[in-house]
DNA sequence: ATTATTTTTTAGACTAATCTAAATTATTTT
DNA sequence: AAAATAATTTAGATTAGTCTAAAAAATAAT
C-alpha cells in the first residue's frame, strides 16, 4: 500500500502527463504539488524503487503501468465523489473539489464498486470529465475547446478545463451549464472573443479566457 | 488542526472514559491504540500542551470539554457514515465499521451537516449506538443488557456492546436484528444462559457471552 | 565555444510518530 | 515496612516527509 502523500504525488505526475506525455520536470510537480524541487527530487527516488515512476535524473520522469493504475484510480474515487457530492447531497460543483481531494485515498474497494452502483454507473462527473472504469480504461468522446468551434457551428457543453470556484461561479451566473445547446454567431478577431446563443435562446458574448476552458462536443453528451 | 493520530487518540480516551470516568490509564490507551506505552506517554504530553486532555504523571488522564468535543464530533461522524454506508450503499452491519474508521477523519463540517440531512437527521447508527448532535448531545434512552433483563420481562433489541464481524454475523444467522421484541422466558442460573422468545414467535436459548452484548430497551426504539 | 543562468540533485537538519531499553515511580506481596 | 513486581516515563534511535543551502548538471546567451 501507498502513503496519501505518494498517492497524491502519482495523481499529480498523471495530471501533468495529459499535456506533457513524455519526461515531466521536477520543477513542474514541485510547483504543482506546492512544494519545494528537493523534496520532489527524494519523493521521485522513493516512487522509482517502488517501480511506480521511470526516473531519471536531470531527465525526466514518467508513470509506469503500475503507476498509472494507481493514478486512474484515485481518479475514479475522485470523480465518483464530486458527483456523489453534488448528486446525492446537492452541494454545487464548485464546491466539491477539496472534499473530494480527501474522500479520494479512502481505501476500499466495495465502497468504490457499491459507490458507482448507487450513481448508476456514470461515464462522466459534474465537470464533465470522464469516470475511468474499475480496468483504467477511459472513455474519451473528443472534445474540442469552445474557442475552436467554426462560426455558426453548434456543440453542447460537455465539460471544462479550469475548476477554481471563481470560473465556475462565472458560469453559472451567465447559464453556461453542462449540456446546453452553444451555437457560434460570430467569433471576432481583434480579441478572440465570441457571440453565442445558449439553447437557441438566450444570446452572450463571451471572451477567449472563458471560451478556451469550455469544451464542446458536437454529439449528444454523457 | 489535529492530525489524523491525535483525532484517533482522542476517540480512544473518549471511548475509555465511558467504562472508567477516572483517570485513563497509559497502559489501557496502549492497549487499545495497538502501540506501546511510551508512544503513549509522548502523545499525552502533545494533546496536554494543547489542552485536550488533563494529564498528570503517573496518574492518568482525561478529556478537557474541548477535547471531548472534538471525540464527539469523530464518533458522530463515525456513525454517521456507519449509517449511510448501510442505508444507501446496502452494506451489511457487521462490514461497515473498518470503512468508517477512515470516512471520520474528513475534514468538511458542511459535508456532515448534508449527511445528516440526506440521511434524515437519524438518532441512531446501524448498531443502534446513538448519534451525537451538532453541539455533541447524546440522546440516552437508557439501556440495559439482555443478561440483566428479568425473567417473563420483554423488550426490544436496541443496539450492541460488541462490534466484531464474527459476532455482529452470529445475531444476523440467529434472527436477533436491532428492534426485534425479545421476551426472556427463563433464566439458567448455573451458566447465566437463558431461554428467550424473539418476536413472539420463534424460540432460542443463548448464552451469558451473548446476552450481555446485546442492548435492550423497554420502550420502542429509535 | 565559453560564460552565465537556470534547473536539479545532494547534504544536512527538523518534526511527528513510532520503537526498544533503561530508569523511575507506584503498587502488591510477604 | 521492606522487597518484589508492575506500570510509567525518559533517553536515544528510526522512518517519512519536509526544508534550506550548497554543489552539480543542463540549458541559454553572448
Amino acid at each position: 500500500m501507498n502513503t496519501l502523500t505518494e498517492e497524491n504525488y502519482l495523481k499529480c505526475i498523471y495530471k501533468l502527463s495529459l499535456n506533457t506525455p513524455e519526461g515531466i520536470t521536477t520543477s513542474a510537480i514541485a510547483d504543482e504539488m506546492k512544494t519545494k524541487s528537493a523534496t520532489v527530487t527524494d519523493m521521485l527516488k522513493k516512487l522509482s524503487d517502488k517501480e511506480l515512476i521511470k526516473y531519471e535524473k536531470y531527465y525526466g520522469v514518467k508513470l509506469t503501468e503500475k503507476g498509472k493504475k494507481i493514478a486512474l484510480k484515485i481518479v475514479r474515487k475522485h470523480r465518483l465523489w464530486e458527483l456523489f457530492l453534488v448528486k446525492a447531497l446537492d452541494f454545487k460543483w464548485d464546491e466539491v473539489h477539496i472534499i473530494a481531494e480527501q474522500l479520494e485515498h479512502i481505501q476500499s474497494d466495495e465502497l468504490i464498486a457499491r459507490l458507482d452502483k448507487f450513481l448508476g454507473h456514470p461515464k462522466t462527473d459534474p465537470h464533465g470529465d470522464p469516470i475511468p472504469d474499475q480496468n483504467g480504461k477511459i472513455f474519451s468522446n473528443h472534445l474540442i475547446a469552445l474557442s475552436e468551434l467554426a462560426q455558426k457551428s453548434s456543440g453542447e457543453i460537455a465539460g471544462v478545463t479550469e475548476h477554481s470556484p471563481s470560473f465556475l461561479q462565472y458560469l453559472e451566473k451567465s447559464g453556461l451549464n453542462l449540456g446546453n445547446n452553444i451555437h457560434v454567431i460570430e467569433k471576432h478577431e481583434f480579441d478572440k472573443s465570441i457571440d453565442i446563443k445558449i439553447n437557441r435562446k438566450k444570446n452572450m458574448h463571451i471572451s477567449n479566457d472563458i471560451a478556451k476552458n469550455i469544451l464542446i462536443t458536437t454529439h449528444e453528451p454523457k
